[in-house]
DNA sequence: CCCATGTGGAAAATCGATATTTCTTGCGGA
DNA sequence: TCCGCAAGAAATATCGATTTTCCACATGGG
């Protein structure tokens, strides 16, 4: 193959890789709707790549839960649900709870010039380039927890992050009446984390979670969404 | 989730399920060593099939932390620790006390039945089919979390049920010797249950957990593994 | 009229081959 | 002797094509 690809650094690696996180995104931005068919020759003409880079990143994504197997039939996205969400929002409040508190029992300097850093990305880019500011978000609250020095449990939080975000993208314009100061709830937080004041970080973090949770939770019982 | 679940009887299905299945039990029977290179060539041979189910089921089990995958370089078994025993350990500890709390609160007869039963299973098959026993004993474990409703959590504690037998198999004799009677442990865990006392229940499975892994993570420290 | 069975078409799963990348080894120069 | 480079060998990642499986619909029997 003699074309000239254009390799931006991050974007590059292996064709797995690139489809990887493009289905990905797709999935959690709402652009694949829940319970769609992924018809591989469909995907594959879309990302301009072969049929066994999309197979192997939607078995990946089958393990994230973002993706279902059917077998000999396929792949589809994965269902909303009500209780699938609250299952999520549930399992979050609980993994990251036991997350930042052995973070912050870890605590050193190093960690802490970590969050307040990622903290003023995200803030430097709000408002400007909402798809960089989600990524800056996950990126703080990831870090909040980077210090638990735990790969398998950071890797489970990460996960959930993704389902339950994707829930926020579902609801999409109705979520955006209702924005409160999440800013100052962010700041909040990292206050307290730098304070290493792990009971009213975890509280925070758990207020900030719920709060929105509980939105979303009522607009997919009164079938807003869905 | 069709591949996560202990499925006794079927052997057949896809291709990429049937390496799937044997690829997970040569790794966490030790079949497969820590860190080793896994070649597809050679697994094409060994389990008679393609490569592209080989790459598949190894894909699926990057995602469960059995297989590290290196870019352009191939896969490999995932390397062992003592930190990363410790830190399944620690997890599992903290999940299924979770899950095994929410499945009492959840508890109905049918799930008493369910445990009842699986119990029994096991220790049919105690002394007689080693292999067999290994796949009754998930089984109960993870029936006891059954009626927790939580696909996620589930999920999750079975992941780390393969990663901590995986450092049980690499024991292996080291520790026969030390066998206490692991059968009233479990008998004591089923009665707990049976009686819906969520803290006796707890107590027993996590002390069941970190009788054998004081053990192995002494085995660890003093460099007989690894 | 309803259910069972057969048939055509579409999609998935898998295979075989190619292209790309990485690893190894041996040679030459310092 | 040691280091670096380069060519060959090996293994991976990817593609295109084949085989297998499933689904929808029609057709005929009950």
């Amino acid at each position: 193959m003699n074309i000239i690809h254009v390799d931006v650094a991050s974007s590059a690696r292996s064709a797995t890789h690139r489809a990887y996180l493009a289905l990905r995104k797709m999935i959690v931005t709402g652009t694949l709707k829940p319970g769609e068919k992924l018809k591989i020759d469909g995907l594959r003409k879309r990302l301009d790549t072969g049929a066994s880079p999309i197979r192997e990143a939607l078995s990946l994504l089958t393990s994230d839960n973002l993706v279902e197997r059917i077998d000999q039939r396929g792949f589809r996205t994965a269902e909303i649900s009500k209780a699938n969400f609250e299952e999520i929002l549930l399992l979050r409040c609980q993994l990251e709870d036991l997350a930042l508190r052995e973070s912050i029992v870890n605590a050193t300097d190093e960690w802490e010039e970590l969050i307040v850093l990622a903290h003023h990305r995200m803030n430097r880019a709000k408002g400007k380039d909402p798809d960089l500011f989600e990524d800056l978000h996950k990126a703080f609250h990831m870090a909040l927890l980077e210090s638990a020095a735990s790969p398998i449990l950071l890797k489970f939080c990460s996960q959930l992050y993704d389902l339950n975000i994707r829930y926020r993208y579902l609801a999409g314009s109705a979520l955006d009446y209702q924005r409160r100061d999440v800013g100052d709830e962010h700041t909040g937080i990292l206050n307290a984390a730098v304070a290493r004041d792990a009971d009213t970080a975890s509280e925070r973090l758990l207020n900030h979670y719920r709060m929105t949770g509980a939105f979303l939770s009522g607009l997919l019982g009164n079938g807003t969404l869905a």
